[in-house]
DNA sequence: TTTGTTAGTGTTTGCGCAAACATGATTGGT
DNA sequence: ACCAATCATGTTTGCGCAAACACTAACAAA
């Protein structure tokens, strides 16, 4: 490899490289002593300029920052973690990325974690299990993590012996854990009670329900205020309807749905199984809403053309995903650990699936 | 903390380092040297059985790993990374996170470098715009990467100066960028040749375009495609209509398609617009599939509950996640360059939302 | 003058790990 | 019996950085 004197050495990708030892190993990179002789300084003050130190005279900074862009100089960020004993990085271990709510929480984490220089580390367990919820919990424990933030929508967390390095600070979402860790997480029974609400207030004698899968910690919750708010009004409370999340679980129970006589109101856990319920129903000839009113829950951005356009509860993924990042810097910066809930509100939107009953 | 873009890139960290400052120092790790002492070996010892080598006997062995466990060691993956000059970590540079398909495509990824036992390290760009894009790269050429994937949806990337550190490689997904680098992608063109081809032998006299933006390298290709496809069958190419992968973009194209007399077959550019042409047709009077065919992009999982279940494009975005992986690992172990384009077939799903035109 | 005091810079040191080399113990061939 | 080859393990070293401390010059206060 050629060295034009003067060229930096730090590529535009454009250019291939020549091959320069197998990459694996060590990279020939530019360190502070290399910027230092160039800049006729110690590296001390190399090392000072590259952190921001308000001890540089101009003029040296200057010399230094000329250096470093000559040589195209990179902290090695390494280095740094292993004399600093801290990565600036933030684990996050997630179950599945394939649904709205994990997907958009997991942006803002990464938003917001990038906004205030901390790198995400994603960590995905591989299996529904604890054995892969355990595996996930230790390599991130390998990995130069300063805190974790998991995003668990199953049951699984509580009964897994985590062990982490000590001093990494923990954020969860969607779980029951506050007794040990700090919980970020929807206010699932509120706005399931909204939903049941609303179409109480319309006049429904009852509300169905179709509840997201056992194991999920929100369609436990959903499933449980959607109960008790029945109970609290008076009604009956008819048997609940399980399904997967899937719009063709929501399809299935739908088809169910659509045979009882009594049912005039339902409650879908998501919006997506609220799609599959819809399905079902213009199948059966229901006509929504006139026949059936329909609730979802999550508000993603396709319900609003759905047929007809479903009335659902709005989840603030976003906000819970800052929140998450708020909270675990905020137990970086004082070290300490604060188990405890966070509840981010919902918000009804009402369109056009939900309908007071026909007279009968 | 505004960084002038011309600085050089040192800097970045110094600002909010005083932010999160005063509790990011050392925890009180485990070290190498304490699990020797107690094990009665030398820390090189350790090393060895920490990482495995077979010089090791067995007896050893075992005290060491005794002696781990005892004090909950954790090998110091900076220190590691130190010595050895790699990462074992990926940067995925990604735009945004809310299509389906770059999650996808990220938890493939994420899951087939775990399996490689390379951890990830996301990076979101902040802003979709070519300062965005360097931002992005910039951090990651701070962070300790070893190779770099950039889900790039947009047509930016090739007009940025990207500097990344020597030896790191990149892959791409979903840009034409295959002059300099790797690029992955599913094969857009052979999908809207599919979806034309099929309502052309259906009947239909022409095939109307809902395209999706202008910046999309995905939908121009699609939209290429399906205007060479029809050209070749001899039709007539109907102007293009756009959307911007909404819902609600559809929709609005709907409401103009469904006003053109001699529109019987429609090719939506992906599968949420597909379900706003749905609602539009629905509520114009136009029933799909008899009024007119409909065929979408991408296939997502509600695609099958749509009213009335929607012919698609299924496309593999797992597929493209691993074969990211296995091309940037490949670049990685064969330290090489090696630009060029992997197409990712698709496949042509037929539901219930096409048919032959009416006679007319 | 002398003695701080400060601001700017340099020197030393060690973080935890693993490569390279060194050592000591065992085996095997002749 | 000898030496050499092999194996298991120990010792030294330095990766790049920044904390701690040392030093110098300049200037103020006594």
């Amino acid at each position: 490899m050629e060295h034009e004197p003067g060229q930096p050495p730090v590529h535009n990708l454009s250019a291939a490289q020549g091959a320069a030892g197998a990459a694996l190993r060590r990279k020939p990179q530019v360190s502070m002593a290399d910027v230092a002789k160039l800049a006729g300084v110690s590296s001390q003050t190399v090392s000072r300029v590259s952190n921001g130190s308000p001890d540089v005279i101009e003029s040296t900074r200057r010399q230094v920052i000329a250096a470093m862009n000559e040589l195209g100089y990179r902290p090695n960020s390494a280095a740094r973690a292993l004399k600093r004993g801290s990565f600036r990085t933030i684990g996050v271990i997630t179950f599945s990325l394939s649904s709205l709510g994990n997907m958009r929480t997991l942006e803002a984490i990464a938003l917001n974690a990038a906004r205030q220089d901390f790198a995400i580390t994603l960590i995905p367990v591989t299996a529904p299990t604890q054995a892969g919820i355990q595996g996930a919990f230790t390599r991130m424990g390998e990995l130069a993590v300063d805190a974790v933030i998991a995003i668990m929508e199953v049951h699984l967390l509580d009964a897994a012996t985590v062990t982490l390095p000590p001093g990494v600070k923990v954020v969860v979402v969607d779980s029951d854990a506050g007794e040990q860790y700090s919980v970020v997480d929807t206010d699932q029974a509120d706005g399931a009670r909204k939903a049941v609400r609303h179409l109480l207030d319309l006049g429904h004698e009852t509300v169905w329900h179709v509840a997201g899968p056992e194991e999920s910690f929100a369609a436990e919750r959903r499933a449980a205020a959607w109960r008790s708010t029945l109970t609290a009004a008076g009604k009956t409370v008819p048997p609940v309807l399980r399904g997967d999340w899937s719009a063709d679980s929501g399809y299935a129970a739908g088809l169910r749905l659509a045979d009882e006589r009594d049912c005039t109101a339902v409650f879908a856990a998501n919006d997506h199984m609220a799609l599959g319920l819809l399905r079902a129903f213009r199948e059966k000839g229901k006509s929504v809403p006139e026949d059936i009113s329909l609730v979802g829950f999550d508000d993603v951005p396709e319900a609003s053309s759905y047929a007809p356009p479903l009335t659902t509860v709005h989840q603030n993924f976003a906000d819970v995903g800052n929140r998450c990042v708020d909270n675990v810097l905020q137990q970086i910066r004082t070290n300490t650990t604060e188990p405890g809930v966070i509840l981010v509100p919902t918000e009804l939107v009402i369109r056009a699936s939900t309908a007071a009953p026909k007279a009968t």
